[in-house]
DNA sequence: CAACCTATGTCAGAATACTGACATGAGTCA
DNA sequence: TGACTCATGTCAGTATTCTGACATAGGTTG
């Protein structure tokens, strides 16, 4: 009659919490000497394959809200990791861009996490990895806000 | 010569936390009507399961610190919706056990997440489903700590 | 037995992310 | 043009989690 709990152990959204729990752990582990958070790092990352981003829209690429990446822009302008223009060209939108010191800052850090990354696949074959890939981006695509119930239309 | 970055579009580790982002958006959202946050519901699944866990033991279940745990637990008890023996048998472990007034609000909670795990898990057939468990148990194995660079020594 | 190591529960302070709120700029529509 | 909606940057306060630290219980090892 009443409903039965799920079970952890095949879940797939748990084990999906673990591995990226397990991924987290590693990469602050990585990071960590280098003085550098998730976060911190994500940013970099995003800039450097998408210069001129936003704050807005790396708050979406890191997936934290865009106060919390206004801090973080706030701080690593300061320490002169990246430059933002003192006034919107248009809009609101001031568009970010890495200092040759940030940049020097992130190919640290890229070793460090790719490191990770590479140990997290080893093992797995590169269908195995192509799988996976096509598997979570379903999974995102299922979870989104604009996708409640409609029917599966392909761009 | 210099580092290149991580693409981050075909990055399974970047790929990894989208998902495990969006399926945390979504389970916030499921679980905000019934007052109740993710580590609070995965705190009183995980005891559903297995009654008698200590607070440590439900730290590591819910991926979070035995600090923060313990606050949830202590909030949790005050509520009368779990509760632990003023001293322990043995050792120093509290086992905590579900009151009735928890399961009730654990059986709420439970079909509500269901949910979202259905919608997560639409659009997968039961292959790709079980070749994702089998990816992620490898990579978080791979990212254990007691697993820097041993050989694969099966259990 | 004693020294050591590990694990646990707990308190306190620090770091990080979030929610709420506001003003502003751009696009839409009647 | 004016009203409306939406997105953005930002400030302030709140909430949640983490790191650091301590005392204690149990097992291990010499």
């Amino acid at each position: 009659m009443s409903q039965r709990g799920i079970d952890l152990t095949t879940s797939l959204g748990y084990l999906l919490k673990e591995a990226s729990s397990a991924l987290r752990t590693a990469m602050e582990e990585a990071l960590r000497p280098l003085g550098m958070t998730i976060t911190h790092y994500s940013c970099l990352e995003l800039l450097a394959q998408r210069p001129g981003l936003s704050n807005s829209e790396l708050a979406r690429g890191a997936f934290v809200t865009r106060q919390s990446m206004n801090v973080l822009l706030q701080a690593l302008e300061r320490d002169g990791f990246v430059t933002r223009p003192e006034e919107a060209r248009v809009g609101k939108v001031l568009p970010t861009q890495l200092t040759p010191r940030g940049r020097r800052s992130l190919e640290k850090a890229t070793v460090a996490v790719r490191a990770v990354e590479d140990r997290m696949l080893a093992g797995l074959t590169q269908e195995e990895q192509s799988n996976a890939l096509i598997v979570l981006r379903s999974m995102v695509h299922a979870l989104r806000d604009d996708n409640q119930d409609v029917n599966p239309a392909d761009h």
